[in-house]
DNA sequence: ATTATTTTTGCTCCCGCGAGCAAAATGCTC
DNA sequence: GAGCATTTTGCTCGCGGGAGCAAAAATAAT
């Protein structure tokens, strides 16, 4: 026995031997280890004690199985190239680690492995599923819950109208409507509009509230542009190709955009390809307000989100056992910098 | 019967069922959804038109339970605020995902917790765990590996010289030593490093390596400066700190960082707080080539990590049965942008 | 001390599937 | 078509633990 060089697999240490070393039962054991089982703090004692020296831990597949809870929400996330899904994933693995739940995590290549992605989910019988990703139309959506071999659907960050799932997002059309207003106080007239890729679902209402509300407002209809993905890289192509060739006079004089990774393009290629400084002679929003937004380069005029009381209010659905329409908006913040 | 307005919580199917309406039993039914399982291909067609109709799908819980092998992998990550993480995540999640590995993603919040992460790993009979945090020191994976019930520890990006643990990296002494070359044949000679935090295990070489070689080729020693996290904007304020109130012939003419999360808040604030130019008045070269290094913002000289090869070598290694010493180093690529 | 009540413990019977073997079905040779 | 090899199929048993009930033990009430 002393040949314990390197450390054993230990994969085979059972309640039973747990049991044993105790001098109890096995239910004993395996109650030792749940939060809400009766048991008396002596044998408690004992099993800790037995379970410490054998180094057992209960198999949470086992425990799944059986009592048809597996604690576990699958994570589907499909637009690795935004920064602030490092930002939300952060919050919610640590939300959701304090209050027991694991996370699968899984990268929804396109559309249509999306629903590759569910049945890949659906297999490990998570008890929910949160999308946080931008290419979960009405399709998608639709075969997810018709297939579904899980009790919650949560559209985070974002909203829909689908009646089956639960979403929990910032109220964008409260906020653009802030952001409008607030563009025009500072007397910008000429707005242009950036946009992300355009899906059916789970919608964004951005471009749609902003544009409809500063014509009824202010008159004029604002140009737009749209991005084909919430890239940084693929936003600056875009903006150059809109505004590189066009004579002073005829540039916006401010650039709203969808949110902080196309604000984070915009600004990059105005800035170094177009020559133009910022805010001067063209201003910029975003929406998000990802770490860099705040930096010294950026100092990005956005809109936060309240991801950790979003996050807060996610474990609370998950926890609930009821089934009533748990649909929430949240109310951001608008963060003025001197981006505009 | 009618009453299908809200798709049913279909988590009741079994292989039975199927095996019912297929007329086949259960163990045909499995077998159907098994890659090596010997079926013919008539009663495969059998089963899978009856599992279609009923909209069945194994359950992977209990597949493992009875084979002992998840095809579940921990993924553990404490450093959020560096946005090679996500590159990282999106090019693992990708490769395991198309590989069948599923992965549980386990946020680790600091040093004490990391015990904890692990735990929880474990008792979901991870068949690996991969480490690509940085607080993962000589006591961590002690503790990790004496109570381990997962069959491979592995480190990734990150080298280790524990020997119950495989480590996939690039090679940093040889990066360092190409970096230092480069700088010193540009003409810079008072190279500063920015370097990381300092922990015991799983260590980047990379200030080690580039101080030492410096010193021994090109005579003087650099001064070194160390942030406490992976944060752009922690390593803002230390630079803005360590350079603020120097006069102007006394500042380095070069700034290697020891990664791009840490290049791109020095460039940050010696442009906007200190008002400096790069590379005219001080360089700066990153590491990991991050994506917002190519943009035109940084145009960041850094030294790009290989990471799809690197997966695909990390897929590798899970998919053998093996145990035999994995550590690999790979070679990465200086990539020149104007920064350097 | 005795009975009633509550807490704790042990137990049966599952959960859904896989390993591995034996029985049945199929294919092949002559 | 008999005889044999090869697939294919069904089956027993077990993976590790939970629900829920009955037996046992501890506690309270009389």
């Amino acid at each position: 026995m002393p040949d314990e060089k390197k450390p054993a697999f230990a994969g085979n240490i059972t309640a039973d031997d747990v049991a044993a070393e105790a001098g109890v039962s096995r239910w004993t054991v395996n109650r030792a280890f749940r939060k809400d089982a009766s048991i008396s703090s002596k044998s408690l004692e004992k099993v800790r004690v037995a379970a410490e020296r054998l180094g057992y831990v209960p198999d949470l597949r086992a425990a799944s199985l059986a009592s048809d809870r597996s604690n576990l929400v699958a994570l589907l996330i499909d637009d690795f190239a935004n920064p602030h899904k490092l930002v939300m994933m952060e919050r919610l693995t640590r939300i959701l680690r304090r209050e027991g739940w694991d996370i699968l995590l899984v990268n929804t290549l396109d559309r249509a492995d999306a629903g590759h992605a569910l049945l890949n989910a659906s297999q490990r019988r998570v008890d929910a599923v949160i999308l946080i990703g931008i290419q979960f139309d009405d399709d998608v959506l639709d075969t997810a819950l018709h297939a579904r071999r899980f009790r919650k659907l949560i559209i985070f960050a974002r909203t829909s109208q689908n009646p089956n799932t639960i979403s929990i997002a910032v109220d964008d059309v409260h906020a653009m409507k802030e952001i409008a207003n607030y563009v025009h106080e500072r007397g910008y007239r000429r707005p242009m509009f950036l946009a992300g890729p355009r899906t059916s679902s789970a919608h964004l209402l951005r471009k749609e509230t902003f544009v409809d509300y500063w014509r009824q407002h202010f008159g004029n209809e604002p140009e737009t542009v749209s991005v084909s993905a919430y890239d940084p890289s693929l936003a600056a192509g875009i903006v150059e190709d809109a505004l590189g060739d066009r004579p002073r006079a005829r540039l916006p004089d401010i650039l709203v955009c969808e949110n902080d990774a196309l604000a984070i393009g915009a600004t990059d290629v105005i800035r170094h390809k177009l020559g133009l400084r910022i805010p001067e002679d063209i201003a910029i929003t975003g929406f998000d307000d990802v770490p860099q937004a705040e930096g010294a380069n950026y100092r990005l005029t956005t809109y936060r989100q309240p991801l950790t009381d979003m996050a807060e209010y996610l474990v609370k659905v998950l926890g609930s056992e009821e089934d009533r329409d748990f649909d929430r908006l949240f109310a951001g913040k608008l963060m003025v910098r001197d981006s505009a």
